[in-house]
DNA sequence: TCATTTATGTTGTAAATCCAACAGAAAGGA
DNA sequence: TCCTTTCTGTTGGATTTACAACATAAATGA
């Protein structure tokens, strides 16, 4: 395998503290493959089952779903080094959107059945992936279960204070800087950027929080 | 273990489709344990990192979460046959919310570590239980990135279109039945029953979907 | 059967959001 | 440094929602 693609692949959060030979071990013994993918070609399809999961090695792919009146929304973009398939491969569910490369792009595909239950002779122990799988899959779950608690509030300011209080206390301290500027904000909490600027003024007057750039603080 | 417990646990997810002999050796092999919980105990504390996943028996446990200004917010409702904390232990994470007993309790603790890498000697095989936790894993991710997809969107119109939409590819029909009333898809939906109620109407006019009680057909 | 409760649809009003436009601040580059 | 671009906050008007109140339909139970 190209070093260059090892590397990326070491980088991945399912792979990541390897050394690079113990990595090849593991690679060979899952029977990983590489597959080049041309722009716009389908990666996965809409309504198929899959048994692989995917990591990115170069370009860029896109999930994307069709809508009843034909408009293609894009979901996501993946690129180097993210996982794509895992809770689709896992469910055993047909899949509810479609993977299409959106460029040219490197793609290595493990059977996720070789991650679940893995070999356990004649082969260097990669039993740790199962844990390594699992805690991706139970951390996504957290992080989605957070952002509906958040978008089931009513109103801005709502959304604005469940987020807040969620940061400060992940970050266990009522001062903490956010990985959004506002508009990025505003995309996480669904709601309009120029609205919720105006709820960040009045939450300040009232005393409620402080902020300054994306540094905030909790006042309670 | 008390026969009728055994029968409840045999209806949970993760231990469905056992032979009850072979349940109760597999449950021994885990190290599952009993606990009783009375009224107003606490069964997990927010902050902490768990190891065990738990099965409701009896009563009634409750998700909860406490907001900025000391109010106690009720996520969920867990009773008899409910699976709860495998996303917390599975992330390793300390948890976020909190569950208590509502009312005097039955609850089953399974160490996480034994499911995920069950023991391959001396024991019936029960390596499939990594699978079934991969599979609740992953179907539950699905449901919360549908739902967040659905969320995401800003007028009640288009998350009706969404959800239905969605639901019409899952069982591949234009024509199908949803598990909600009015009331129950308004929840789902975060928006005002009433209002919902009047979009609906907009669009049977509109000549887009058309409905029955909860028997739906989205004309396309 | 009739009475009661629950579910659903309709409407008007108040409140909140979105959108667009703009101005000043901050950041980045020549 | 100055110029340009990006980011942030502010405001007013159009749109959408939430809320409350009510009427009718459907389901439930005595």
């Amino acid at each position: 395998m190209n070093p260059e693609y090892l590397k990326i692949i070491n980088q991945s959060e399912l792979f990541i503290g390897y050394e690079s030979h113990e990595l090849m071990l593991i690679l060979g013994c899952l029977n990983a493959q590489i597959k080049e993918y041309q722009k716009n070609q389908m990666v996965f399809s809409q309504g198929t089952v899959i048994d692989k999961i995917g990591i990115v090695i170069t370009g860029t792919l896109q999930l994307q779903q069709t809508d009843l009146f034909g408009n293609n929304n894009i979901l996501t973009s993946l690129g180097s080094r993210n996982i794509f398939g895992e809770s689709y491969a896992g469910s055993g569910l047909p899949i509810p959107i479609e993977v299409v490369a959106s460029q040219e792009s490197t793609v290595l595909f493990i059977d996720y059945e070789k991650i679940i239950h893995p070999c356990t002779k004649n082969c260097i122990d990669h039993s740790n992936l199962v844990t390594m799988m699992v805690r991706l899959l139970s951390i996504k779950n957290m992080f989605l279960t957070e952002k509906i608690a958040i978008l089931s509030k009513r109103t801005t300011r709502e959304k604005l204070l469940h987020y807040l209080n969620g940061e400060s206390k992940r970050h266990q301290a009522k001062t903490f800087t956010i990985p959004f500027n506002r508009q990025g904000l505003a995309d996480y909490l669904v709601v309009d950027r120029s609205a919720m600027s105006a709820e960040l003024s009045k939450l300040k007057k009232e005393g409620i929080i402080e902020y300054h750039k994306s540094t905030f603080r909790v006042l309670s």
